[in-house]
Order: C-alpha cells, then structure tokens, then sequence
DNA sequence: ATGTCCTCTCTTAGAGGA
C-alpha cells in the first residue's frame, strides 16, 4: 500500500501537475494540503476521471486540506482538529481507509516569529500532540501525514545556521515535533533514511532547487503497528521541477 | 530587502500569505 503526501499550493492552478502525478506515481492514498479552494471549487469530476474517491475540507484563499483514495472506500473520521472550536483554519481531515487511520495535516507556517502566527502555531502543535496522544491510546495503526512547516533536525536544512530564527526551525518549533514523535511515533522517512539529505520543499526564490537550496518539512509519522510493515519511503524530487510545479515535491511511504 | 508563485478583489494591479 502506497500513501503518499503532497503540498500542492492551490489545486486548480495544480490540476494538471496533480493529475500528471497521481498517473505517474499511483498512490492508494494521496493526501493533499493548501488547496486554497472553497469547498464548491474543489475539481471532484477531475480527480474522479483520475481514478480517484475524494474527501476534502477546503477553504477560500487558504489552507484546504484532502484525502484520496484510488480503490478502496474513505471513511470520514473528523475534519477538524479537536480542541479549539474557534479555530476556523481548513488544516486537518481524518479518515479510515484500509483499516489504517490516516490524519492529512497542514500545520501552520507561523512566520514571522515572535508574534501571533507564532502562538497560533506553537497552539495548534500542543492541539496536535493531545490528539496524537489519544490516538496511540487508541492501539490502532496510524499514519500522520502532511505539511508540519518543521525542520526537525540540522540535516533537514541547507543552511541551518541561515533558518534558526525562522518559524519553521526555532528551537520552539523542534521542540514541539521532537515531543510529538517521542510519544512513540516514528517518522518513516529518517527510519529508512536516516543520514541521507532529503528535502520535500525548495522555495521559488533565488533558483532554490536548482541549487537544491531546500528543506524537510513534509512527514511521515507512524504508529508502532505500522513500523514493521513499512518497506520503502521516498521524495518525487523530480515533480519538483516540472512546468508550474509546487514548491513542495510529493513524499510517499509503501507498506506491506 | 529581495527574490516567486498562488489566490482574491472595490480586478487586469495590488495585497496577503507562504
């Protein structure tokens, strides 16, 4: 089984990369964050052209995140992060598919640090450890997947030294994901890969990704029932740097 | 400070977010 995870920064303006790589690449399962489409604007006919069952919480101008699904049946978990009842943020959908839970995550970016969307931020990853915490109670298999907007250690940057400051590595921010994966989650792609240089994202300044200029932000985290059955994890660096890709590549895991 | 790309609007230029 294939899951895979793809920041696609606006899917209508994506659709035809999108579709490119859901042809290419196959997934059983494709999460999907910033769609930045209102819930009436996602493009279902297309998707399901594509050979793919959709569920979607979608917003307008921002966020919107999305779980599909290429043969078997999406069960609808929750479509929001618990916790927060005023947090209107389109950022996390949860369903069942093949007996495995999947939560689809779009974590906040939280720049420019200090200041409000740095709270909101750090609020939304404390909202993120409860819930993950009660799912591990739960003794069910558990993929946590999508954009954390989280370097989590040195190797995960180009140039450490130029992001410390930044949202996405302050010491905060590792903090808060290094205690996330210490309740017991695994994060797939350091399990199978745990020196190489990996990066999900390279920004569109400054020719980043020719430069390979770029960063680990999009993760996979496993709960124990899934780390025997994970075979294979990876990037599709080269989608990266198709015409008018995201500046996210899609990451995938395969499990027997 | 800047670079680029996406979406939306008091729209064809500018703002906001990343």
């Amino acid at each position: 089984m294939k899951i895979a995870t793809y920041n696609v920064n606006g899917v209508n303006g994506r659709l035809p990369v999108l579709l490119h790589w859901l042809a290419e690449s196959k997934p059983d399962v494709a999460c999907l964050q910033e769609l930045k489409a209102p819930e009436e604007k996602f493009p279902l006919q297309a998707i399901n052209d594509a050979g793919y069952h959709a569920i979607w919480h979608g917003q307008k101008s921002w966020n919107g995140v999305a779980i599909l699904s290429r043969s078997k049946h999406i069960q609808e978990v929750r479509r929001a992060l618990p916790g927060d009842p005023e947090d209107l943020h389109s950022r996390y959908i949860e369903a069942i598919v093949d007996n495995i839970l999947i939560g689809c995550l779009y974590l906040p970016n939280g720049n420019p640090a200090p200041g409000p969307k740095f709270d909101y931020k750090l609020g939304w990853f404390k909202r993120l450890q409860e819930h993950a915490a009660k799912l591990l109670a739960e003794d069910v298999p558990v993929v946590l997947t999508g954009d954390y907007n989280v370097m989590p250690t040195e190797i995960d940057v180009y140039k450490p030294e130029r992001w410390v400051d930044d949202a996405l590595f302050r010491p905060e921010t590792r903090a808060a994901y290094k205690k996330l994966v210490d309740q017991g989650w695994t994060d797939a792609i350091r399990k199978l890969h745990p020196t190489e240089t990996i990066y999900t994202f390279w920004d569109y300044f400054r020719n980043a990704y020719g430069r390979n200029a770029g960063l680990r932000i999009d993760h996979f985290l496993l709960s124990p029932h899934l780390v025997p059955r994970l075979k294979k994890a990876g990037v599709d660096k080269e989608v990266r740097g198709w015409e008018k890709s995201s500046d996210h590549a899609p990451v995938w895991i395969e499990l027997k």
